[in-house]
DNA sequence: ATTGAGCTTGCAAACGATTGCATAAGGCTT
DNA sequence: AAGCCTTATGCAATCGTTTGCAAGCTCAAT
């Protein structure tokens, strides 16, 4: 290697490494040598022997998502945020689409020890899989709803709330039969759903189960999934969706059925993506911020991955009315 | 390490390979042991003495649109597709997201041996520096527009074709003044607004400086850019844009602006990414398969990773027509 | 019984960095 | 001039695998 700066490898090393045990004038010599040598030091090689990878694994488990393309904005805006997050840090990113879950794929994931780290997002079905790891492994954040019986760190926004205020809001506007679009299976849908039934049911008004129908995060099943509920001739003047994606799909289906929004339906979405504003008509939402969700999560990881126990963090969703849903 | 097999290392490491070596039952026990212990390889020390890391780099170079979170669409399923086809492969998904873009930024990536082979998504302005690495760097596939002196291997869609089609269809209905929207420094839009060009000088209409305005990849500057050009007062009943989250923020600003799509003007966008159905109305736009795409990149890196030379591959768009623009 | 072929397995040398320890060189003090 | 402290540098071990080579073993053929 780069030797022919006449000195030892120790030295090069340490003069790369910035370490001040090597006087000034000849560190900034070593460093422009190998600028100019186009040498990059071999990662794989440094860290076997520094225990340390200074990576981070992304990790998006599609446990009952399966075989589907994830085409949800809420992703894309999460994983360039996180990974914006992790880069500032001088932290690589190791993007992991686990798609068939097979058991064992978080423990192998950390044997491997490509990562100091690991970020979940979203919790899909695998709640027991992640309490089981977080028994024996620190450094591990999860994006998702918050459990009662949780062992692992996770950040998310209050989703029983924020549901609750979408649903109060659509009762204060007069709503009175107000149907559930989302599938359970996913802990954080399965939050809005009961903050769904709680508002409901402080309103003194009945949850009827043939007013949920099951819609995964993707247009056509939540397409379908609308479809299906104005088929099934259920009366309902409000519709709550798990998320926004969800949201403009059942819109589509409701102009589709002749029904207009917000006239006779008043839908209110989850998440706030980027496509929430250029629905047709804009669509009345609960906002996550993430940025801040991206902050605090990277934020607690790398405190894990120093050694502090961190708790869980759940942030404030906030309601953020336009046309959709009438005032 | 799992010795406690009562073989040394070396058999070890073998049976865990699948060697034929090494006699079937010894070579399941040993398996079965190491399961059994939740042994797994470290990655780092594997990589170092194979010199491969079954890993692939997928880059987001963000040159022009520096500071600036991506939120396009196109982005996030070009993402997923072609992390998709890397985990068919068994490799590993290593994401960069290069910021500021400093000089050397690709060199450094390749030299730290992280990766044994590179996806770039889009060229941004990094044609040079793409160029410079390729000389000396095989593995290496990238997004993009096909440019006369390039030599490193792109996929992409046919730029200008697809933009002559979609111009063409809005002279064919009638428009004979059509805005261009799209910086041109990225050369994909570059090539789009040559097309555009051709389509007009073909139909012998005149393609007037004035109606270009330069619009990011982002609804922001997109929206600004459609403000300020019906602000100038240029008259235009046709609107090309580079992609569809420009021509969806191009039609809410004619909508704020009171001019009706597709009866004052015609839109037209590029992509078809999933909001362009959703749109208000729902968006004529040029096709991209990023199903097709993603396979194709993906199998020429790994021939190009096998030592093949592989050539450039163009793609043939497609014409989807939707409701903003009159038939 | 000797020999060679074939099969199984272990030894030890890499891979390319980092780092504790030791040593060499220089500068001071006395 | 001798001893000691400080500073600068190199030696060599180590991280956890993979793999060429060689050694040990079994078995059958001569």
């Amino acid at each position: 290697i780069a030797r022919l700066a006449g000195v030892s490898t120790s030295t090069v090393s340490r003069a790369l490494a910035g370490n001040p045990l090597i006087p000034g004038p000849l560190r900034e010599q070593i460093v422009a040598l190998a600028a100019a040598h186009g040498y990059v030091i071999n990662q794989s090689a440094r860290s076997l022997r520094r225990q340390k990878t200074d990576t981070v694994g992304l990790v998006i488990p599609l446990g009952h998502e399966a075989g589907q393309l994830i085409s949800d904005p809420f992703f894309l805006e999460m994983l360039g945020r996180l990974s914006d997050e992790i880069t500032l840090r001088d932290h690589a990113v190791l993007l992991h689409r686990v798609v068939a879950t097979q058991p064992g794929w978080l423990e192998r994931l950390i044997g491997a020890q490509r990562v100091d780290g690991l970020l979940v997002i979203g919790q899909s079905d695998q709640h027991q899989t992640l309490n089981a790891v977080a028994e024996h492994y620190a450094p591990l954040v999860v994006w998702g709803g918050h459990l009662p019986d949780q062992a692992y760190c996770t950040v998310g926004v209050d989703n029983v709330g924020g549901a609750r205020m979408a649903v109060e809001h659509l009762i204060r506007t007069g709503r009175r039969h107000i149907a559930f679009l989302g599938v359970p299976q996913a802990p954080e849908v399965a939050l809005r759903q009961e903050g769904y039934r709680r508002a409901l049911s402080d309103a003194g008004l009945s949850a009827s189960e043939a007013l949920s129908a099951p819609a995964h995060f993707t247009t056509e099943t939540a397409y379908d999934a609308m479809r299906s509920l104005i088929a099934s001739g259920v009366a309902f003047d409000g519709v709550f969706a798990a998320s926004d994606v969800i949201a403009l799909a059942a819109m589509r289906a409701l102009k589709a059925a002749g029904r207009s929004v917000p006239q006779d339906v008043s839908v209110v979405g989850f998440d706030d993506s980027s496509v929430a504003r250029y629905g047709d008509p804009p669509l009345t939402t609960v906002r996550q911020d993430l940025e801040t969700a991206a902050r605090v999560m990277v934020d607690l990881l790398f405190r894990r991955m120093a050694g502090e126990r961190t708790p869980s963090s759940t942030l404030a969703p906030e309601l953020i009315l336009r046309t959709s849903s009438s005032r």
